[in-house]
DNA sequence: TGCGGAAACCGAAAGGCTTTAGGTTTACGC
DNA sequence: GCGTAAACCTAAAGCCTTTCGGTTTCCGCA
């Protein structure tokens, strides 16, 4: 008892611990993580700023999964491009987290650099500034619909009676296997599309 | 004690009681709907098939604000700008239930008999089977994307330091007000155009 | 080298939540 | 009229979050 010789517990064995746990039965407890480390509970909350922090944690270890060079590349299109995609397979990487994360966006300053960077690449290809946050906020939409997807694949479209939707049973097995990327993909291109068009006008 | 002359409970007040919670503190208990309604906790268990029941109420609740007369409307692509329209507005309705609803989709029959007419109009219109899905579920992610950004409109782009990203907080300030709406619409269009080319194609 | 304060963990407890079980009264079908 | 089911209450188990004081170890500073 007492303070142990080499340190039991750190933030990044926390998140690690609870990410493991949310990857595994889609959510997480502090007596859980506990447990696992073979700790008390009340030694977490040393480390931690409560439950909402270790959620903190985790979104910025998931954000980090971000390609943050994606912005450099050029033209415009190719880097948006770049950029949603790496957004959307940080989530995907942890689908299960995504409920947990979605509510609130990441505060972390490195993220925050990335809009910056979006908004600077935007104004320098020739967008309005008034048309700029619109754009990021839409792609940002498309990527997170998406991500949301990705958390419930199977259990999105679980048909109880086929019978009483036999075209939506249809085109469901038409398209089973790619959907979700297939419409990321869709809704991905539709939106470039119309943001060079913007541009043009 | 024992069995009231008239009910003091019913499954629409308990799912009405619940909502007024989610719009006014975020979350709901079910001790706080029982305290509510004057009733002790344990009785509305005998309503509603425990907590995940009462969620599943909400969901059907605000699904029911769909209008699915608008997939009625033609041509196709009408139909599918009025019904993610009023998609997002059903959500729209109650933002704070958002992340509480967004997880699962709804079972509801109604609620698949939609997606199924989807279905139908968009295999009438001339799309490929293969398709049909892709182009459904990325018109649904945008929706429920952008139901996301109006979950938590503000906090989303509160900057804590404007001088690190100075020309994110002049896009900002240059879409206040509108920037959720204006990026859903441009979605939207976007999705629509690459629909029809889609089509032609 | 000694010492005081901070750090890190334990033990315990308060208070809330979800859910179940059994008891009591009322309503309703036969 | 009577038995069964419905609707509520009381009580309790078991989980969770969070806080507080106690104990031991570490580290900077004199």
């Amino acid at each position: 008892m007492g303070r142990p010789r080499t340190p039991l517990l750190d933030r990044a064995r926390i998140t690690a611990t609870a990410l493991e746990l949310i990857d595994a039965q889609g959510e997480f407890s502090v007596p859980q993580i506990a447990r696992r480390l073979g700790v008390q509970t009340g030694s977490v909350y040393h480390h931690v700023d409560g439950r909402d922090g270790i959620v903190e944690l985790i979104r910025e270890r998931v954000a980090q999964g971000i390609d943050s060079s994606a912005l450099d590349l050029r033209p415009w299109d190719t880097a948006l491009k770049a950029w949603a995609r790496s957004y959307r397979a940080a989530f995907a990487a942890h689908p299960r987290a995504v409920p947990l994360l979605m509510t609130n966006p990441v505060r972390a300053p490195r993220v925050l650099a990335q809009y910056e960077a979006a908004v600077v690449l935007l104004l320098a290809s020739g967008f309005a500034l008034a048309d700029v946050m619109p754009v990021i906020v839409a792609l940002e939409n498309i990527a997170l619909g998406s991500a949301l997807d990705l958390a419930a694949p199977e259990a999105m479209w679980e048909l109880a009676d086929e019978t009483a939707t036999p075209r939506l049973a249809e085109a469901l097995a038409a398209s089973a296997g790619n959907r979700a990327d297939r419409a990321f993909e869709f809704a991905l291109e539709g939106f470039l599309a119309h943001a060079r068009r913007r541009l043009e006008a």
